[in-house]
DNA sequence: AATAAAAGTGCGATATAAAGCACTATTCCA
DNA sequence: TGGAATAGTGCTTTATATCGCACTTTTATT
């Protein structure tokens, strides 16, 4: 899962878990006006602001050496 | 390599490509006061940032389900 | 030790993420 | 198909990332 799909990669997962955006606004305490810009895609979001809603959602970011495959 | 290590991640790989923080600066069109900060870890910055930086170093940022044993 | 290169920091200006609010659009059941 | 739940969007305000500039501190080299 690239970074460039966040937006799907958290919808995803928020409905796997079948919550909604303002559950995961609430849990993530970030404003649900935020939750749906990031899920919408029109969003560049912070690094902590993202982590957050990961964190709720059993997400991790992770940053590593791309390899000579991708 | 978490996330909350972003700016260690960016310094050693800054340091294994044997670059300054100016010539990443350049190379990555953002400023320079933006790389000190990332680096200092004084920074929330937003994913463009981080991913503008991680394209010239050749980092790549991922988001994935985490595992049971993390 | 002296100098140069590189990195860290305070400040002010600007751009924009994050927020709430109000409203519209869509989805989904009964 | 009508109503309820959920999701999307425009607006304004507030918080803060990003920026350049100037300066200090640290590190590296001779």
């Amino acid at each position: 899962m690239h970074i460039s799909d966040i937006n799907n990669a958290i919808r995803n997962r928020r409905k796997t878990l079948s919550i909604n955006q303002s559950d995961l606004a609430d849990l993530s305490h970030i404003g649900l006006r935020t939750i749906k810009a990031l899920e919408s895609g029109a969003a560049n979001p912070r690094i902590n602001t993202l982590q957050k809603v990961c964190d709720v959602l059993g997400l991790e970011i992770l940053i590593r050496v791309k390899g000579p495959g991708d």
